[in-house]
DNA sequence: CACGGCATGTAATAAGTTACATGATTTA
DNA sequence: TAAATCATGTAACTTATTACATGCCGTG
């Protein structure tokens, strides 16, 4: 499961532009998968080559031509048999835990601020999630919008009490239970 | 921030092993940092030829030698600077959501069996994490600990909801609100 | 006798990140 | 006039994954 299945499985709705494609990685894909411009224009070529899509391209007045990708029958079904044969692994890569971690040889401040930055990372998840359920895509997406809703909130919840402890003490954030 | 820094880190309370190291980022950083032998052992020569660690070799009777590894002051500085460099980013890289988000295009089973392996896995680690409580390192060790416990347990909570309207219905997990 | 723990590594490959490179249009 | 949006890509680099390669010891 790499970002050229992922794409596969955007274009399983629907053609769409690799720049459509990253507007869809940020709003539905955020909380699970990160993905770039670097990663997804090789990913689409890569599919071409493959012949799991197809191209059209469309000239536009006054922009930049747009390549609007499709999902052939080979895509599809190399979609649908990837996802089987995915084992369902989920990793965490975190540099603001590993701060805390090794807080004891960072200076206080350096916390603090790694702290507000996270904390305000997960609000603005928060938020993005929130909006989400409007565009009802799914409910699949559903499942898995609710899923990091869940472990979102309860973490801002979380570093909300750690902080208030932080403020009134002025301590290492990790200092007390 | 990457496996040679973690090493480093873990090198900061003592001396050790690759071996050593290895069983460190099974019960301390598992939770947001993943590495085998892959990457630490090559990670402890690079560090030794830019000479933030040094090595003692340690035969031992009917065992394979073992190489303990020692920072510097080299080491140490590197470590720090690298710590308040570090910006707090916090990755999430799940297939299993990834299959969740498809899964109107994967047979109810398999939907069922990835949840259920899921969930097996992310008891597993609370029960890692809790175990991990005796061992107090730091408070920041305590803090990134406290962090992935409140957002597994809110997880399992979830996901057992989740379960039981699968069980009850028949239907795939996340056709209901 | 099989399995898990102890102990080290390499080599090939795959994958993703970052910076670079370009440029028009719309909106505040 | 600065910034955001639309729109595409490449090249160099860094990183991690996987499989391979070896072998003894203790326990059940």
């Amino acid at each position: 499961m790499d970002v050229k299945h992922l794409c596969l499985g955007v274009l399983s709705s629907g053609p769409a532009s690799g720049y459509d494609i990253k507007k869809h990685f940020e709003s539905s894909f955020k909380h699970f998968f990160v993905a770039g411009y670097g990663s997804i224009y090789p990913a689409l070529s890569r599919l071409l080559e493959l012949r799991y899509v197809e191209v059209e391209r469309l000239e536009q007045e006054r922009l930049p031509d747009k390549k609007l990708y499709r999902i052939t029958a080979a895509g599809r079904h190399a979609f649908q048999s990837a996802l089987e044969n995915t084992v369902p692994r989920h990793k965490v890569r975190s540099e603001f835990l590993a701060m805390m971690h090794f807080s004891e040889w960072l200076p206080p401040e350096s916390v603090r601020d790694a702290l507000e930055v996270h904390l305000s990372e997960l609000e603005q998840l928060r938020d993005t999630l929130e909006l989400a359920e409007q565009a009802v895509a799914s409910t699949g997406a559903e499942f898995s919008r609710r899923y990091s809703l869940v472990s979102t909130t309860a973490l801002i919840d979380f570093l909300q009490q750690q902080r208030q402890h932080l403020d009134r003490k002025g301590m290492n954030p990790a200092a007390r239970r």
